[in-house]
DNA sequence: TATTGTTATACTCTATAACTATA
DNA sequence: TATAGTTATAGAGTATAACAATA
């Protein structure tokens, strides 16, 4: 192969040069991680100034729903490790947001609490992140954003395990 | 308040009591975390067996669409700072699946381009990550997957800087 | 035996500051 | 002055093993 233009347009790129990423773009995993990773740098920056992360306001969100809930179930809903969660329990009552307080029905088992100052913290917080996503999917329509969410929602409870796939593999 | 039977229901929590997400199950960015959660354990429990990662893959097939790029480019493209590209491009030279040759244009540019192996690797392993998305989409129609995509990669293009919502809480 | 909460630990991912050599 | 690649470093996020108390 000798020295073609087309190989100098290879080898010359500038700092302009557009590039491409169609191979990834029709990928539903490419698009779910950069979709993601925009809405959460976002979404960090709101929560900041309540010194709250995405994980601490999950966690308020969910205690505001289910009081009394287990560490462990708590971390089961949310699809995190146990070992996380304690530290990020220890983390919100050290702020005297949430309280740990003991279950009568199992010495073992801790009931998780909001306290009322972590309760008004997730109430602000809350509005605020919903204002958030109205400005975010502001480029949406009503329709387009119901869609979304059902079809995220669809792929959430669908067969997410890889075993599945690799069995589908072996079925073949 | 008195010790009602409300007040029991709430603070007896078994293992098996059902969990309430509602509050949260209507945010974008909460659907948008499950569902990526999701999707990457899968992809890198597929990926392992080509020693790769989900953003070495992304690399790969960056490099085999645009080749000769520039690692500046490359990491804009992808939305990563260029000091965490310089230690996966290491790794990946390493492997001898990528290499950095100079630009003759710019002493201070290197030229990334996949070697043979690494396009080899990149050729399997692609096949097999589009394998494993129909598999983890089964349940999703051909309407709904492209619906998907379509609004994934209209929220990466929209309007995904905070400062728009700050400046549009100002504007109220 | 199994489970709850916990400690310790490690690995990946992400972000920032600062340096060098060029432009 | 600014940019390309690099080094060093630190903070999140995530995952596993193992332990004491209890079921």
């Amino acid at each position: 192969m000798g020295k073609s233009a087309q190989l100098l347009v290879n080898t010359h790129r500038e700092a302009g040069t557009p590039v491409s990423d169609a191979a990834l773009s029709n990928l539903i995993g490419y698009n779910l991680k950069r979709s993601f990773n925009g809405i959460y740098i976002d979404l960090a920056e709101v929560l900041r100034p309540f010194g709250l992360r995405m994980i601490t306001f999950t966690i308020l969100t969910m205690l505001r729903e289910n009081p009394g809930i287990r560490l462990s179930n708590l971390a089961a809903a949310i699809d995190m490790e146990k070992p996380n969660m304690v530290s990020v329990i220890d983390e919100l009552a050290s702020r005297a947001w949430v309280t740990r307080s003991a279950d009568p029905y199992d010495k073992r088992a801790r009931q998780l609490h909001l306290t009322e100052t972590g309760a008004a913290l997730q109430g602000l917080a809350y509005a605020e992140v919903c204002a958030h996503e109205e400005s975010f999917l502001q480029h949406l329509d009503g329709d387009e954003r119901a869609q979304l969410i059902a079809l995220l929602s669809k792929i959430r409870q669908g067969p997410t395990k890889v075993e599945n796939f690799l069995s589908d593999k072996k079925r073949r």
